[in-house]
DNA sequence: ACAATAGTGTCTTTTAGACAGTATTTG
DNA sequence: CAAATACTGTCTAAAAGACACTATTGT
């Protein structure tokens, strides 16, 4: 029985007992869009186990940080960039006994949206042998034909948890400009949601929606380029607000 | 460089590496509503640290569990009874450092919604000595007056990431009637809204909206007891649905 | 001119919110 | 009886979905 006065003399001759010891580490699921389509980087393993597999970018947390620090760490190493706070999401933690081979290893993941010309090269960490983005749909197990890139681990199940968790921000949360560099138009957001939601939108439908949803875009008062035939559509920028209001609801496939 | 074949071979060989070890725990939030307040379980601490204060119940992931388990295992362990899956959700992992002054501590939190009258008297583990149930408002830091009831560690930011991911889970899934036994009332669900949410709906839209919403409820042609004075109220059951649409929406103070 | 895409307007249906009024119970 | 609570019905406004139509660009 401890019969000390005070927190202070407790911890003052506290040795710690035993208890299970355990790796921890924290993977990044970065997602970004490119030609339409929704991509997550991957570092490709150059050694056991997993070898010529992909991975998430991640590793281990340090003491003296937390999970959000070593994945804020690990995402400028991996990408050179530095992202806000609030565009960090902690998604879920994963402790399946096994779940790497090696040793008992409890991971948390992150979720971050990445514009599409913000990232350059990614660079590849120690582990890796090279690191790019990869649509979804070439990844084994998120298309029909179930071939294409093999990942790591538990990352499928990481990936999966990940995209879902995507969509459902879409709907009440302005994150979908983080996609898109700092001015936009209206189609491009579109297709943002489509890509993510994968499936697609009534153009006049959804651009009454987002115009309706207070605070969401601005208009800038320009044009933008035409990268197709057909009528150039005017810009706008994110808004302040936090919440959208009324929500992007997707209403299908839930 | 490794240069093992095949990974059967790497494994055979491989030694742990340095990396930094931590205790991982899981910490869990029960809620229930008793006499129309929402409450939470949690137990008083009779050693140091935070000798006196109240914490969640939970403990050590042992290293063939995971956090899951370890979770299901100690809401057995405090309240002898068995939950289901569905209703255990991961909230959040915590790992500030010094969030634990003994050591480095990650914990993963769980939240679960308890009927009223399913669990009889909780039972203290090793480190407590009492457990009971405590209505939110009398936990300081989550009243207007700034006493009360002061929780251990991080507990309180736990606690309200907790409540507030119970009162968005409200909105589109139908787990209200998880703090409910088998049959109740339309009025009895409202309650429990109302709880959860923290103010007062309209009874004949609330009644309205539920009986919208597809699976949510089923009638079962009785009428309950009156603990009050007025009219009595029709019996239902949960529906089988698991996702409500219409959504049960908060539409204020978001 | 034609294809393609952006943007406007309109109609219908669904849902939310407010609230008046009726029904049933207790004291 | 009055008070309290459950339930029904109705009106209005917000919002979604479908879709016809106009506007502006590239080829």
């Amino acid at each position: 029985m401890s019969n000390y006065e005070t927190e202070e003399d407790f911890l003052k001759d506290y040795k710690p007992k035993e208890y299970p010891s355990n790796a921890y580490t924290a993977d990044i699921v970065i997602l970004t869009i490119k030609d339409g389509k929704l991509c997550v980087l991957l570092v490709k393993r150059g050694g056991w186990p997993y070898k010529d597999c992909y991975a998430l970018p991640g590793g281990f947390v340090d003491q003296d940080e937390t999970s959000e620090m070593a994945a804020a760490r690990e995402l400028k190493e991996e990408t050179n960039v530095e992202f806000e706070a609030h565009n960090l999401e902690q998604l879920k933690t994963y402790s399946t006994p096994g779940r790497d081979p090696r040793m008992r290893v409890i991971s948390t993941a992150y979720l971050v949206f990445a514009p599409t010309g913000l990232i350059g090269t990614p660079v590849a960490g120690d582990d890796a042998v090279e690191a790019h983005f990869f649509a979804i749909e070439d990844i084994a197990g998120f298309n029909s034909n179930n071939d294409g890139i093999r990942l790591a681990f538990d990352h499928s199940t990481i990936l999966a948890d990940a995209l879902e968790r995507a969509a459902s921000k879409l709907e009440d949360l302005p994150v979908a400009t983080a996609f898109l560099d700092g001015t936009f138009t209206i189609p491009e957001l579109r297709r943002v949601y489509e890509a993510v939601w994968g499936f697609p939108l009534h153009a006049s439908n959804f651009r009454r929606k987002v115009l309706n949803t207070e605070g969401f875009v601005e208009p800038v008062g320009e044009v933008g380029k035409n990268d197709a035939s057909g009528r150039v559509a005017e810009l706008y920028k994110a808004g302040d607000v936090r919440i959208l209001h009324p929500a992007i609801l997707r209403s299908k496939s839930r």
